[in-house]
DNA sequence: CATGAATGAGTCTTCATTCAT
DNA sequence: GATGAATGAAGACTCATTCAT
């Protein structure tokens, strides 16, 4: 008797989001499993309860970490309308999930690729696959960008080339501003980009 | 003496070589002394001949890395003449500085990232500071922009925000081409990027 | 209240059947309790409502173990009447308890020497002394043998010593069993054992 | 330079002698490293240098059990020349195994057993096989009855199976004699078994 | 100088035991 | 009474660093 009403599910969570806390200010190597269970405020144990092993919360905590951005993305795109407001959306997205109080979870995002790169982490690949991630994340801006070119609104570019660019300088300025937030204006830095790719990508509508 | 002494560099700079690429190969945070040794063919305690501790060995790689990369920036950029040209440059040399033999001392970068955005690592800062590295190159970038908007070839255009736009993209590519070399056209990349930023910050020249 | 009390004891013994079983699989050092309440199908907690600590389950299992041993032992006695029908009836005894189904329980035979030997394990000690154990068996055997020289079949022996040899040959050919059962025959082994320990100790009935 | 004249081999054995002593004492699954260490009089760390694993010193202690008891045999059945100087070489060369002042070493046999008898272990199976050792030891005993069944003296009996009845006898006495030496007699016992054997083996010799 | 054997602090992980429900 | 979630003491193993040769 007594079912005990403990949410797995919404322990494990936890666990995760404290694990995901710690690691992302002192970096992933660099977490001991107490730590983490200091932060969870349960015991070393207890995380074996859930886990079963640091390695596991380690790949459980980059696939939450990139399905909430996704979601955050996905919110974000879903009211625009326009291809160009789509990509301001995007933008604006991006530049919120790096000022976000979760800010230094994107920190784990460098630890994130610093692990996929090494192509011995079997276990990581075991959850998920780093290629696929970016291959959905391009394919996503891809479809904005043909849209807007079959409105005419853009000029015939190669749509997945541009999608990899602009994603790449997402990350790129992510870490900037990781680096030296100080000096890194986000909003300056979202409109120049909007403005310059506009520039860059706008179908010419001479005279 | 002087020969002694040049020995003695000279060795440390062959156990710093070694120490980078095994880094390079597994990440830094997962290189043993042992194996950096072994790279190096030396005796474990030779190591610390040279070196006071591992956290030295890993800053000075950084160190070692940084300077390479802006050694080769420096030469391709030598023989450009106008500002397009420099972009270009720029862009050949981060696309070599990819593909290069040394391509995997370019996974490093990400190490050295991810060390830098770590608040606590003081023995590192000691050494050296990631932000002044940051400035420096959007400071050099900056200058190219500039002399393009003198020329009148450039639109006005924020420099310091443009490069590090750039510096960004070349970042992100960099990742993207890490995670998954198959499907990163370096080639086409540098190209698209090109055209598009060209189109971005080239001054309207109609009449 | 009584009926409660025998339930008490009957889950005991449950749990107790279940310990021994998976101890004998495994070995009594390497079963975890998780694994006796799991084969005893009740809750962890459970196990701990009828044995105060897994030491005292270990200590319990051993006595069960050992009483289940003497009474399969006379009962094949029960109906013998020499005393060389006596050794024989024990013989088989032994050949049923070895080839029995619930045959791994004689593999923790061995787990109750090794423990039996240990003299720093203060808990086991309390419950029975393996010394004891031993006497009472040499004694049961000594007691046929006894009767044998008094009736004039086997010959001036120390009874206690020969009992001790064949309880010692028992005890050896069950390890050579359980290390190889398929080159252990122990009907012949029986049979030669028989024949041989006969020749041994009968009396010269030399014309 | 400086070839270090350390001899491995030398330290490996003696690490290995240091753990066997500990093991007896206390039985092998109950041993700590830090107990070995402090025993070898060598750091945690040293043991690890000279054995991979825990399970790696447990193996190899059981292999150096094996052949020490298998060197003793040898040497005292040298000098020997009659099946029944043979044999009773054998008891002695046992019965001194037993009372050696490395006497605890005999209680690793009993662990030895019970790993053997799990047939889980894997580890150990890779450095040995106790059947084979057993076997081993049959064929040698075997061949001493064949010899003496040959030249007449012994009846005929199926060699293997005595060969087997009296190795059991000599494991049976060394685990009655472990648990207790006060009231085991092993050289009354060593006699006893020698005249019972002989008057269950000889070949009649009537006129 | 060079070496690599030795070391032990530091970590992950296990599991007997407790206790709130 | 029964349960199993939580716990933390205990123990195997790693590896940066030292130091005698």
């Amino acid at each position: 008797m007594a079912p005990k009403i403990i949410d797995r599910e919404a322990r494990r969570k936890e666990i995760l989001m404290a694990a995901m806390k710690v690691s992302a200010a002192k970096g992933i190597k660099n977490v001991k499993i107490d730590e983490i269970a200091e932060a969870a405020g349960v015991g070393k144990g207890t995380i074996y309860e859930y886990f079963s092993s640091k390695e596991e919360i380690f790949g459980a905590s980059i696939v939450e970490f990139l399905q909430h951005m996704e979601k955050i993305m996905a919110q974000k795109m879903f009211r625009a309308v326009t291809p160009q407001d789509k990509i301001r959306a995007m933008l604006h997205s991006w530049e919120e999930a790096c000022k976000n109080e979760d800010n230094d979870l994107v920190a784990l995002m460098i630890d994130v690729w610093a692990e996929g790169i090494r192509r011995d982490n079997k276990e990581l690949l075991k959850i998920f696959n780093m290629k696929k991630v970016y291959e959905r994340y391009r394919e996503m801006v891809s479809a904005i960008l043909k849209e807007g070119i079959n409105q005419g609104v853009f000029r015939q570019i190669d749509v997945i080339t541009v999608a990899g660019l602009l994603l790449a300088t997402f990350d790129g300025i992510m870490i900037q501003w990781l680096l030296d937030s100080e000096n890194t204006d986000l909003k300056k830095t979202a409109d120049v980009l909007y403005e310059t790719l506009m520039l860059g990508i706008i179908a010419k509508t001479d005279n």
